[in-house]
DNA sequence: CGCGCCAAAGACAGCGCTGTCAATTGTGCA
DNA sequence: TGCACAATTGACAGCGCTGTCTTTGGCGCG
């Protein structure tokens, strides 16, 4: 490139300062102020005072390329999703970036197929090409064992989110929410009501979490002493039209549910939907129940109950425990509980004689 | 660093040829390497195919972080926005990936407030601490005119997105997007099915849009002789909760209005709830009309009028702008105009002597 | 047959930082 | 006071790539 003195001085104008620049100002050597820049122990504490004086005043701020094309890695890692959920994906975006901001690493975002049979060679040349530090993994493809194993054998740091009722203990590190209990809670929740046909919208095959929140219906349904009945139980993905459809199907049983438990609260306001659209109330013909907390449970009429679970909160803590096992410290597992939100849209089952669709 | 050759030829393993790799393998210069790898045109054809053998053979992919630390910039953009809109977030970043992807860009994303005073030399440190080629600036961040311009005076180059009904021809490149005109024709809309009190509801004081819809709101209303009534316009900002107090509001005036415009669709869902939740019914009692096309208006009871915004396409659009000006292609600027949507949320007002409040 | 010219390819010096190791200084203790 | 040893600091060589400049080789033309 061979820039004339000339033109650095414009470019510093333009306000890069470079670990040079503050090093002669600090009349130390470079060498030094990258250790302060970086928080290293041994310097004397006049000359870091100094160092950090010069910093302030060129106004320095590492360059980030250099600082990961010269060091074992980039300081930077990877958020690594497949989902459909606008809320979803924003809330975790925001996890990751709030830990990152707090512990001076940078964030790539990276939405994927998790389906890919070459998922690990993707991601291991996503990490390569940016010398990521790491990756932060969310469901579903944080499921994908076999590619996760691939992803180890590279020497890949990452952390997983996954849906468990407990810490596999496996040498993985990761973040583990206990879905099947929170779907639990719902169901439990609908039962003590007093509904006794309640259906169920599966989402996202795919999704392991999709599999728990369905274990936790059945089991509380079993703790009831209640049948588990197939027809009550529809196929589908994590989106709104899925859940429309659903609903409706349910609702043209010849004995309809008196209560629909969504696997998220985008399948839940489809629910909704499909039964305004036919004119029934909620939640005094039929009782509504999703799973997430996200807007829009919140923002519908009636607001949907649901299970709060963080994302945000849940991607930072892994985003935390990513770094954390990048410097080499030592981290343990943590566990999340989402937790019953009660709300609006569901209550008590109409007397049986006085529901019958109108129409 | 100073690495061993064996630890070399371990990285090696985990998938990382560097150019002197290829260089090595297909007999040719590093350089030549790099002229291939960039599309360069003087390589004879029988070198460039044996370097790209070379290339397939090693799975060799470029190091971004070199790439960028070396040449005059990163091949890397930012993405700048400040919204508190999940979906529209959402879909911005999904227009600019996929023309980054397209064109072998990277991408950062970087949420801010736009509000800061020092909103340029923030910009600024992030351009520079990750050498970025430019800035794709959203609303209301391209706002900040003289933040803009202090932005320009670094040299940085940037395409905004706006609202405006043309192209305002300031030698900024921009994509302009039509606010007030699709606002005029969803007032018109309403207007047609015959209402003649219609509520307003405001979003982002801040927000450049917000008073293209409200001018696009009054002049329609102009347009048909009705008088803008100060009572009918309420203040807020781009969230439900100020669309749920806003409708409120509006349903306690003593003569209330027959059908709110919401100034995005998430406010719209908010006035929709409030309506619904009165025991009035939409679009029978009130109805409502949104702005965006988000999936709130598709996924609520009954699906919201609103117009149609591709965000997605806009960023899309915007983001191509500006790495042809970073090439040093010439371009136009672009508009794009919203269209109107027709759903059920809007519906003729019911005759006067039925209309009277419930409870 | 020799010359100039242009396309193709290579040499080389960085970009701004960090890892390693050597040099320097200061400290405690015999 | 002198010495071993630890705490600071600095010198230097890259990281993997690109910009500039130089060299090489093939070709047309007088």
């Amino acid at each position: 490139m061979t820039r004339t003195h000339e033109s650095r001085e414009m470019d510093r104008q333009v306000g890069s300062a470079t670990l040079d620049d503050v090093a002669r100002r600090a009349g130390v050597s470079a060498k030094t102020v990258s250790r302060v820049a970086n928080g290293e122990r041994s310097v004397r504490p006049e000359t870091r005072e100094r160092v950090l004086r010069a910093i302030e005043h060129l106004d320095y701020r590492p360059n980030l390329l250099a600082r990961g094309l010269s060091g074992a890695h980039a300081y930077t890692i990877g958020l690594v999703f497949d989902n459909p959920n606008a809320y979803y994906i924003l809330a975790m975006q925001q996890g990751a970036l709030a830990a990152c901001d707090d512990l001076h690493f940078g964030l790539q975002i990276r939405p994927c197929d998790s389906a890919v049979p070459t998922l690990a060679e993707d991601l291991r040349d996503f990490v390569h090409r940016s010398r990521l530090s790491g990756l932060v993994l969310t469901t579903p493809v944080s499921e994908r064992t076999k590619a996760l194993r691939k992803l180890a054998g590279y020497h890949i740091p990452f952390v997983r989110i996954i849906s468990a009722a407990r810490d596999p203990r496996d040498g993985v590190p990761c973040v583990y929410v206990d879905d099947r209990d929170a779907a639990y809670a719902i169901t439990t929740h609908l039962l003590q009501l007093g509904h006794v046909r309640i259906g169920f919208l599966r989402g996202g095959k795919h999704h392991h979490a999709s599999a728990e929140r369905l274990k936790g219906y059945k089991d509380a349904l079993r703790h009831y002493g209640i049948p588990i009945r197939d027809e009550l139980m529809v196929e589908g993905d994590y989106v709104f039209d899925d859940g429309f459809r659903g609903a409706r199907r349910l609702l043209d049983l010849a004995e309809p549910p008196t209560a629909i438990f969504g696997c998220n609260d985008e399948i839940a306001a489809g629910a909704l939907a499909a039964v305004q659209s036919t004119g029934l109330s909620v939640p005094h013909d039929v009782s509504i129940a999703g799973f997430e907390d996200s807007p829009f449970s919140r923002h519908s009429w009636p607001p949907l109950t649901t299970a709060r679970q963080r994302a945000d909160i849940i991607v930072e803590r892994a985003t935390r425990m990513l770094i954390a096992r990048i410097r080499g410290e030592h981290v343990d597992n943590e566990g999340f509980n989402p937790e019953l939100v009660v709300r609006g849209s569901t209550a008590p089952p109409r007397p049986k004689s006085r529901r019958r669709k109108p129409r």
